[in-house]
DNA sequence: ACGGGCCGCGCC
DNA sequence: AAAGGGCGCGGCCCGT
């Protein structure tokens, strides 16, 4: 173990800031500190960090998880704690425990005394573990960073080590960054500590002590750390502020009088954060036994299609009855083997290739005397050309569960296939083998492109059977392994058997994400042939609610665009998409004014079906068009993307895509101008007046141009959509009704919002949430169209959609 | 054993 | 030459 100089250095340099630490190591020192703050200081704004424990961040919510070893507290440098000491740093671990914790808690709890964190949802919920809640919360570093710079992910990101190290972030600190220590340096930079290797030098091996050794074992460096935490986020806190302050305000396009951007930081985010933490918090409740059911049924199903394909692929390739079919490099040789790489063509793929696989059998390799964890397997290509139609980025051919259906065709994955063993039999013994028993009446058009490429129809039509229990396993594995397991994890849950997902801001949009695990991609209720969505329930006495925006998206394009036809549209009501189609193709608008056929139909008592066929019904394809249409073209999809997923010319896409501008002039002339913005300005803006930056356009690389340009066109309708999501998330959370009668939120996905709540009264609560995400703006709706919303409540998040 | 790249795929 | 925006995450495989 060793330490480089420089490490020498840093810590040398960082200790100097010791001489400013008041150490509080005992219960009475704590009470005369926790006084001063809330007394004397009172009055200032605090930057708080604390150090953690037990948990494992990567893997667990800190809901119920991790203990606080120490904690700092900066307020600036004209407190003074006693000698000129200006920092608090407060040892947990060995000066009290829980008791000098609670010396503090006053300071926590006190709503007036404002705080300001980085990462406040991780804190937040390791100090409630000990009981008492936080309070006083006035900025979240992490988002103020977002919301200045939304675009920092692939480019140091939002770490306070990033953000603090970055001059062009802290420019409103007054601090020389050579002279004096202001931004965060790692953990790793302080302590880690290199492995020497054999000769003496430096191995590359970083390792680090737990958190506890090093406070108790390095304990000088170990406090001008933490303190230095809480020091660079306060003067974090204060060039964010700045930097807030000098981006000017618009509100759908007009300037807030007297704002500017750290105010819609305090009005808008800052709360909203503080609700995503109340979400966290609740998290919500799986029913384990439930997801034991489906997984038992789902491994049972996945089996069943793994095996079939083993056994028609080892007809081809011996060992591909050891395969594992849920690894694409074994798929990519057994089926593409020989190929060559589109991109690189000096690369192929390898004709046959030795894999290690789990040593199930307990097969005993030669020279040993015990069956091997692993054992190797050779895999060879089945030897027919494959038509390859679909690439991965990388220039291989796909292995995807899409690919695999082209491959596949519209066939059934339930087929049984003979042994290969009986068809070598078959063959040793001069009988005709399989294919000429079997009857020789195929359907050619439900088979796929991997058909042709055998010699005999019978063995096309068993590759097509084969390759769609692949694709059955593939869908199956990705329903076990990405829900049904992660779901029942026990890292996952807290004491309550709640799942406390974290709910981040932190897409370049504006939109949210969650992890640990993400609850916003749960398979919809067309695939999900588990019912998964049934294992998220209400506690008992309690219901669900889910209530979600119609057409969210397409409304705010509609606005944003000010489109006459668009919001027509959406004004008189009834399917959007049907009104598209409509409004694309002549002959089915006359088709309706003839009342040949209906744009919707609502039943009326004692009418069993509609007098004449429905649009959808009999324009089908016009109207399955225009639905693709719309959702594609506000994420900037072109001809050319279009025109594979129809399987036309690109002309011929191009011309439907004319159509649907046709009527909808406003958009295109709003997409340029977006464009032209996000060229000149490097911006554009959401709604609410957030701004997504953009780099400037390198004309070297015009994919990058392609990029920057659809970001444009997409980010203010995908941004103003979160916008108005999170607008109706805190309507909702401040709704004194809703509060009262016991609900609560649990989830948002990007349209979507999920709460929970006494069962009783459900029906007047699911209309109290109708009404806050209709009317999202303070009670109001000051955008020109409508928001229509869709509630239901039930027992579990599957029966409530 | 762990980290990162790649692929693939779930959601809106 | 490629051509849909925004995410998180799991498995595999290869590097250290």
């Amino acid at each position: 173990m060793a330490r480089s100089t420089a490490q020498s250095k840093l810590r040398d340099r960082l200790c100097s800031i010791y001489k400013d630490i008041l150490v509080v190591n005992n219960i009475s020192l704590a009470e005369e500190v926790a006084k001063m703050l809330t007394v004397n200081y009172r009055h200032l704004i605090h930057a708080c960090d604390t150090e953690v424990a037990k948990i494992n961040v990567k893997q667990e919510t800190p809901v119920d998880h991790g203990e606080i070893i120490c904690f700092s507290i900066y307020s600036g440098s004209e407190a003074d704690f006693g000698g000129g000491k200006s920092c608090i740093w407060v040892d947990v671990l060995d000066g009290g425990g829980k008791e000098i914790l609670n010396k503090f808690a006053e300071f926590f709890q006190d709503s007036s005394i404002k705080k300001v964190w980085h990462n406040y949802s991780f804190d937040c919920h390791v100090i409630q573990n000990y009981g008492f809640k936080v309070s006083g919360f006035h900025a979240d570093t992490m988002h103020m960073a977002r919301l200045w710079d939304s675009s920092r992910r692939w480019v140091g990101g939002y770490s306070l080590e990033a953000l603090t190290g970055d001059k062009g972030v802290m420019f409103g600190a007054k601090l020389d960054h050579e002279k004096d220590l202001i931004g965060k340096v790692s953990m790793t930079t302080i302590f880690g500590l290199q492995k020497l290797k054999k000769d003496g030098s430096m191995g590359k091996m970083i390792t680090i002590d737990p958190v506890d050794v090093l406070q108790r074992d390095e304990r000088i460096p170990w406090i001008c750390y933490s303190v230095l935490d809480a020091r660079s986020t306060l003067m974090l806190y204060e060039s964010l502020k700045s930097h807030l302050s000098n981006m000017p305000w618009n509100l759908d396009g007009v300037p807030v009088l007297r704002k500017n951007m750290y105010d819609f930081y305090q009005q808008y985010w800052r709360p909203f954060g503080e609700l995503l933490i109340k979400m966290e918090s609740e998290g919500m409740l799986v029913d384990q036994l439930y997801l034991k059911e489906i997984e038992k049924v789902a491994k049972a199903e996945q089996e069943a299609a793994v095996n079939r394909f083993r056994k028609w692929a080892s007809r081809y390739c011996p060992d591909a009855k050891y395969m594992n079919v849920g690894s694409d490099a074994q798929l990519r040789v057994l089926l593409f083997g020989g190929t060559l790489n589109r991109k690189n063509p000096v690369e192929a793929i390898p004709s046959e290739r030795i894999f290690k696989t789990p040593n199930v059998d307990k097969v005993i390799e030669e020279g040993k005397k015990a069956p091997s964890k692993f054992r190797d397997i050779k895999l060879n290509s089945i030897g027919y050309n494959l038509n390859v139609e679909m690439y991965t980025p990388s220039g291989w051919p796909s292995v995807s569960g899409d690919a695999l259906k082209v491959l596949a065709g519209k066939v059934s994955a339930e087929y049984d296939f003979i042994d290969a063993c009986d068809m070598v039999l078959d063959d040793e013994d001069g009988n005709p083998s399989q294919s000429e028993v079997l009857p020789v009446e195929i359907d050619k058009s439900a088979y796929g492109t991997a058909f042709s490429a055998f010699p005999t129809e019978e063995e096309g039509k068993e590759a097509c059977h084969a390759i769609a229990a692949l694709c059955e396993v593939c869908s199956i594995d990705s329903l076990i392994s990405n829900f049904i397991l992660p779901l029942q994890g026990d890292n996952i849950a807290g004491k309550d058997h709640r799942v406390h997902c974290s709910i981040n801001i932190n897409t370049e949009t504006g939109r949210l994400s969650a992890r640990r695990p993400n609850l916003q991609n749960q398979p919809a209720l067309e695939k999900d042939r588990y019912k998964i969505r049934q294992a998220f329930i209400a506690a008992p006495g309690n219901s669900l609610i889910v209530a979600d925006y119609g057409q969210l998206e397409l409304r705010i394009l509609a606005h944003l665009a000010n489109c006459k036809s668009m919001l027509e549209a959406f004004e008189a009501g009834g399917d959007f998409h049907s009104r598209t189609a409509m409004n694309m193709y002549p002959y089915i608008r006359e088709a309706v004014e003839k009342k040949e056929v209906l744009l919707e139909w609502h039943p009326q008592p004692g009418e069993e079906k509609p007098p004449v066929p429905l649009l959808k019904d009999a324009f089908a394809s016009e109207r399955r068009k225009a639905k693709m249409l719309n959702f594609s073209i506000a994420y900037g999809k072109t001809p050319v993307g279009l025109s594979k997923d129809w399987k036309v010319s690109v002309k011929e896409a191009r011309r439907t895509v004319d159509l649907w501008y046709n009527d909808r002039k406003e958009v295109l002339k709003w997409q340029e101008e977006r464009k032209k913005e996000a060229c000149e300005t490097q911006c554009v803006h959401t709604l609410l007046g957030r701004a997504r930056r953009f780099p400037k356009i390198d004309p070297a690389f015009s994919y990058h141009k392609g990029h920057i340009e659809r970001a444009a066109i997409n980010t203010p309708v995908q941004g103003s959509a979160a916008d108005v999501a999170m607008c109706a998330m805190l309507q909702i959370s401040n709704n004194k009704k809703l509060k009262k009668l016991g609900w609560k939120l649990l989830l948002q996905v990007h349209d979507e919002v999920i709460l929970e709540g006494p069962t009783e009264s459900a029906e007047v609560a699911k209309a109290i949430v109708v009404e806050c995400m209709s009317k999202p703006f303070n009670g109001k709706n000051f955008l020109k169209v409508g928001l229509s919303v869709d509630a239901k409540c039930a027992q579990n998040w599957y029966a409530a959609k």
